[in-house]
DNA sequence: GGCTACATGTAAGTAGTTACATGATTGA
DNA sequence: TCAATCATGTAACTACTTACATGTAGCC
């Protein structure tokens, strides 16, 4: 279900794309936050089209299809956005691993903590790269509001990866 | 896989437990981080004892198999979260939504993040509520430092989706 | 002519969800 | 005796991943 909202909502901020189009624009996008292959969106399109959510604007080269957005998918979107209240389906295994912490031992603990913390560094360099390349942009487009989350989001993984590092080398010096 | 080092990270905590007792561990805990019902888990303890992770120690009434992690199994885990670096495999339907959110009326978008935010306030008032009810452990727990993370990230998101719609709110004014 | 990017698909397998199915023990 | 809880499982389906498969158009 959330494969086919992310797809109605990649065609509203775009306009008419193909699946190939679509797979690159989720990749870059929509990826951060759920994944979805080629192999399982060109599938996904022509369930949605035998829905009449999407419907094929235009047969280009190579086989190419153009979908539009239908009045009956936007409204199945917008539907989903405000009717069905704030779900929570989440999955990460960055908080697995926390939960998964206390069975090693306190070095070995700190030491993966720290290596979190450089790697939710990095990271978090890249994301801001990308929010000043858009800067010059005034606008807030597609990726506006969930680039500024994926932001708080790494800093707050960082800074819990290092002080909980710290936390757990204070309680064991000797 | 990320099933089976859940099971082998409460196993470890835990000690001897049945599928039943994981399953219930698994709801009050990992579910926040990764979702499995017993029809998953049972089938995969099973799959873990026949890969060596795990024994049946004692079998009981009702059926009831008592397993064990193994020393392959303890071995497994470890590695798992040692040499396996970093990896970030997540979903999340909150920031999904983010990423959505352009394609509402403003004011519907600031109405979503004003009911999300109030959901997340809920959220954490009960995450408080468990951490108050263990501050009296001396010993940090299993669960510990997963729950202190889990309040830093709910806190994060009701923040931002109240500054977010407070910030859509202050660009439509008329 | 050959390389790269465009473009769409299927097959096989694993992971996860929902629903169905069954039965035993405990305690009121 | 009845209800709740303990206890384990399977079946059918949906979702997702990895790998295979094929062919076209544009550019140098």
């Amino acid at each position: 279900m959330s494969l086919r909202i992310a797809l109605l909502g990649l065609l509203t901020v775009s306009g008419p794309a193909s699946g190939y189009d679509l797979t690159k624009l989720f990749e870059s996008s929509i990826n951060n936050a759920w994944q979805a292959r080629h192999s399982q969106i060109y599938p996904e399109l022509n369930k949605m089209a035998a829905d009449g959510l999407i419907t094929v604007e235009e047969e280009g080269p190579r086989g190419r299809k153009t979908y539009a957005i239908t009045d009956e998918g936007a409204h199945e979107l917008r539907t989903w956005l405000i009717e069905k209240g704030p779900t929570r389906s989440y999955r990460s295994e960055g908080v697995l691993r926390a939960f998964l912490l206390p069975t090693l031992e306190p070095h070995e603990a700190a030491a993966l903590l720290r290596a979190e913390a450089a790697s939710y560094g990095v990271r978090l360099a890249e994301l801001e790269a990308i929010r000043a390349a858009k800067s010059s942009w005034k606008e807030p487009g597609f990726g506006h509001y969930a680039l500024d989350l994926g932001i708080r989001q790494t800093r707050l993984m960082q800074d819990w990866a290092e002080e909980t590092a710290a936390e757990i080398e204070g309680s064991t010096r000797s």
